[in-house]
DNA sequence: AAACAAAAGTACCGTACGGTACGGTACAGC
DNA sequence: GCTGTACCGTACCGTACGGTACTTTTGTTT
């Protein structure tokens, strides 16, 4: 297990500035943002925002692609895997998923991209971006140790994406549309442990080689 | 079991056209509607939207609330319930549920209510609305079938609220964040009858009062 | 047919915002 | 010191849109 880091976009110190800003306003109304509003809480000009971003929507997925890139990705890479150490990856995995999808930052980057979801079909919205970098990087992440626990018979044989699913629905269940639909979940890190075991347990119960006991 | 409609609101008929092609024009593109455009799709002046609608939100709002009454709900309200009965309403519930998130008209209605659920944090907002048609009102309606089937010894006795919502991430996995980050997901009657199935098998694994098969 | 109401159509206003242009300033390289 | 570059601040332009006012059409009542 390491932490791997994507690469930081190349932007420099200033630019980084102004994407933090980005996202500060973003967080603050992810609806409303504007590039004067940028500007002033960036202390730049708009000219260097055109400059630097191209237009708008250069600098929207810039930022987006920006934050993604601060996110660390703890991975799995081993061969073999004990009951504990599976247990402690899913935990971790479901504790951070409910933590980030409950945070500011991502409910207001998902708010962005869905309502704008629609235009430009092609695979550079922002739609396509937070979905690479949201849901579609989480499946790949958790996938070596599942299969590892398949294959150390701690979990029954099936397909390791379906029982991903499974486990995402397990531990989401409907907090990401109740709070994108701005249902205030107030999830303290105890309520977020509790969820991850609950959703571990089931899973468990689910794709367990041998029956635990109930919920 | 009866089908009950709730109120339409009591929009003329022309009204209810209006309403109608400010949905086709959400349908299309939830982020670039206008009121020039309804006017024109529904071969109107402006002036009557604002005469009878208020403002742009209060015509938006009208036509959330008018969508939601176009929705017949199925309930069941009996006292007793034998496994045929449960496993058929947990079924048609899954189904409907997925065929719902997946439709045009959901996806168009959930995208503008997310992307202004930061504004006006009052109850009368979109967002506040579509959650209370959408998700809130799906858990009332299953909680008596779910609570039924506890007093009949179909279910494990537990938290009828946490076993629906277990039932609801069991159901809709990713389904929902993924069609509305735009991704097309295309299900036919039968990939969605598989997917109700197996939720419903698996809801039963974790809720059912006797172990059935797995998965 | 006259009279009235409702609503379509159109013209208009104010504003907000995306995008551009330009002047001014700090600083690096020569 | 001179020149070029990068950037900030601000003013400006065009457009799109929300909202209002006014004129014309339609249709209904008496």
């Amino acid at each position: 297990m390491e932490r791997i880091e994507t690469a930081p976009d190349d932007w420099t110190e200033r630019q980084q500035q102004v994407l933090d800003a980005t996202l500060s306003l973003l967080i603050e109304n992810a609806a409303n943002i504007t590039m004067i509003g940028v500007a002033r809480r960036a202390s730049c000009s708009k000219e260097t925002l055109y400059k630097w971003f191209g237009d708008r929507d250069g600098l929207l997925v810039a930022t987006v692609r920006y934050q993604a890139s601060k996110v660390k990705v703890e991975r799995f890479d081993a061969d073999s895997i004990t009951q504990a150490q599976l247990t402690s990856v899913l935990l971790g995995f479901a504790k951070d998923l409910l933590t980030i999808l409950t945070s500011d930052i991502s409910i207001a980057l998902n708010r962005l991209a869905i309502a704008q979801a629609h235009q430009g079909a092609d695979s550079n919205n922002m739609g396509s971006i937070v979905l690479q970098n949201g849901r579609f990087s989480t499946g790949p992440r958790l996938k070596p140790a599942l299969e590892a626990g398949m294959k150390a018979g701690l979990l029954r044989q099936s397909d390791s994406e379906e029982a991903f699913r499974s486990f995402y629905g397990l531990v989401v269940r409907d907090v990401h549309i109740r709070v994108l639909l701005g249902d205030t979940m107030s999830f303290t890190a105890d309520d977020i442990s509790t969820e991850a075991e609950r959703a571990v347990h089931q899973f468990y119960h689910l794709y367990g080689a041998q029956t635990p006991s109930r919920i």
